[in-house]
DNA sequence: TACACTCTTATTGTCGACACTTTAATCTTT
DNA sequence: AAAGATTAAAGTGTCGACAATAAGAGTGTA
């Protein structure tokens, strides 16, 4: 039985869901990813096993998961947090994301076939055109710009770095631009930087690629930056 | 009780073991890392868990950490394996080690404090010193080579880069270093880079600290490598 | 012999109960 | 009343047993 995750991105691997702590993992990970869990809550693994309906030993190997993707955070005999967003972490993550991207882009001018690559200007063709439509609503810019984030990185062709970014990094981000609400002014933008990348890719300019994608990240980064500011000051 | 755990780095970041699945996840990765458990090997957690003496919860729970530090492949229903050092991995490992110290270094020049500076500075002679008598024996050479990275990576002050780099991938690149013997001619080699890095550092020139850490890496690298090469044409 | 199917066996996934640690609430002492 | 010790409560760590799945031996058929 293969059931495709839904996380928000249908586009992403196709995870095939085996056993019940999977399924619970997927869970969870969706609800702290979109905010339904609060950001530096305390987990209680009883009631939350209580409420998935499965025991503490499955439940556990769930959160053990999660701390992977660095969604929670566990210390021995006190328990598991879900991990807090601040400017500082925000920081943090994407300078790492940056530098892995940046390189993730770099091997992707040397590795994507022309096959993928016309498949990736394809996809941003499309994007454009729904997203003339569907102006404004962020769901879909949101699921068009991981898209193009994620071929790019399978064009890598670095299973070690495509497991980094796909599985350990991506939920994270993912969270800060679902809590945080990326959408506005920078969308349009972006579109044109993706366009960019996807052509210095073509012209097998690994180290202009690199750069791109790494301006593109921080511009990404810093739009997020701003809400973050705008949101602590209202507070 | 705070136990200094024994990975072959006194000077890694002291972890506290509080539980038995703490003892018997750095008993297991230290086996993996210096080859007593066979790389590609299958793990029966049965006879894992009978032989350190718990259940195989407590050795599940081992096993997770061991595959967040990518030293085993689980799959469900089938199994753990230890991973198997390739080439190719080697390569993407490298890869991603690279982006990841390259950013480091960048970091840890507009972040480490002179004193920090002067520490790695005292340590270098230190090593420069011990090196000269003890000529040969790789296992001091390795320490202090780890030692070395470890200060400049902490120095970056990013958490986020410090966790992935230090808790999970070091171990994997240790896992190379000791299996493939990283000893020989680049020992001496490595220290001037090493001090070439550190003054970059102290000069505040980011850009020019992640180069030579980037290219500091590579050589090292390539060095693994070509005994990787020599090794399976030799079989 | 080759292939497909069944059944057995070995291994992993899951469960509920118990042991230990932490936390806080209560009680004692000054 | 404040500080420290004691104890009760809640939560995490660990265990042994059972259920579900996968790998392999064996059987039968073409």
């Amino acid at each position: 039985m293969q059931i495709i995750v839904d996380n928000g991105c249908q586009l992403e691997v196709k995870n095939t869901i085996k056993t019940a702590s999977d399924q619970v993992f997927v869970d969870i990970r969706q609800a702290i990813v979109e905010g339904d869990i609060a950001q530096g809550s305390k987990i209680s693994e009883a009631e939350l096993a209580k409420y998935h309906g499965v025991s503490r030993a499955t439940l556990r190997e769930a959160l053990n998961r999660l701390e992977s993707c660095h969604l929670v955070e566990r210390k021995a005999n006190i328990g598991c947090r879900v991990v807090a967003l601040t400017p500082d972490k925000l920081l943090e993550v994407y300078q790492v994301r940056t530098a892995l991207e940046g390189l993730a882009c770099r091997l992707a001018a040397e590795n994507m076939t022309m096959t993928e690559i016309n498949e990736v200007k394809a996809l941003l063709n499309q994007h454009l055109s729904t997203q003339k439509v569907k102006q404004g609503e962020s769901y879909y810019q949101e699921e068009g710009d991981l898209d193009f984030h994620y071929r790019i990185i399978k064009g890598s062709k670095n299973s070690h770095l495509i497991h980094l970014l796909c599985n350990e990094l991506y939920q994270l981000i993912r969270m800060f631009r679902v809590q945080m609400g990326m959408n506005g002014p920078r969308v349009s933008k972006a579109f044109d930087e993706h366009l960019a990348i996807i052509n210095a890719i073509e012209s097998k300019d690994g180290e202009l690629a690199e750069l791109l994608m790494k301006r593109h990240i921080g511009a990404s980064g810093a739009n997020i930056k701003s809400r973050f500011n705008l949101e602590t000051v209202a507070e």
